[in-house]
DNA sequence: AATTAATACATAGACAGGCGATGCATAATA
DNA sequence: TATTATGCATCGCCTGTCTATGTATTAATT
């Protein structure tokens, strides 16, 4: 069941440095996997990743390399900076403190 | 300690129903609660509540009645529909599918 | 007595991220 | 052969939040 809602702001960019904390990935593929991972409660699209990853990369977040695919497709594959390891833990620990922070407020 | 964060979009709606469902608030009040529940964590202004009551009740979530305080301020109290009843049952939810979700792809 | 802070409402404009739509190109499938 | 999936990209709209500003009354401070 899909989110519909305002609540998406703010997280993408979390989720993206946490993923690529894992391994380097393509924007094609950070879409699936966040999809399906999340059961399609959240349906990204081309229009919130890629500008979310230029944002990142700007930022000196994250780094990318083109690589081609056997396939034959050209894939931008993006890693984690120094700089993005860092800001992906204040970005968690912020997340942590938000939402107990709301829990409080709603389930008091 | 402030959080500063696009994470705020979409939660003050949930929130302030919530707290409505207890019982009747003025928006003055709403503002000093949130903040002093949250450690100021939370930082609500005029700017963000205020507006957002208004979208409420043109929703017709909530009702509002003037009342004056015995100090003699005029204050707007706010309550819950059974709309907004309805209505705050289902955000409560949705944000807690919401978090669930932002959980289990940055603590996998 | 006069100034400042707190209370209590309100709105206007800037900002920015998510989303829908669209585009291009190639590979795989029906 | 036509359609779907892959894989990149961007433009413009939408909308909730924030900063700033305004008004008015009461309380507190100097």
């Amino acid at each position: 069941m899909a989110i519909n809602s305002d609540m998406m702001r703010g997280v993408a960019e979390p989720i993206i440095l946490k993923l690529l904390n894992y391994k380097k990935m393509y924007g094609y593929e950070i879409i699936k996997v966040v999809n399906e991972k999340t059961d399609n409660a959240f349906q990204w699209k081309e229009g919130t990743l890629y500008p979310c990853l230029h944002r990142l990369e700007a930022s000196g977040l994250i780094e990318s390399e083109w690589q081609t695919a056997e396939s034959g497709k050209p894939r931008k594959y993006y890693t984690l900076t120094k700089k993005g390891m860092a800001e992906m833990a204040a970005k968690v620990e912020e997340w942590s403190h938000f939402s107990k922070t709301v829990n409080v407020l709603l389930f008091a």
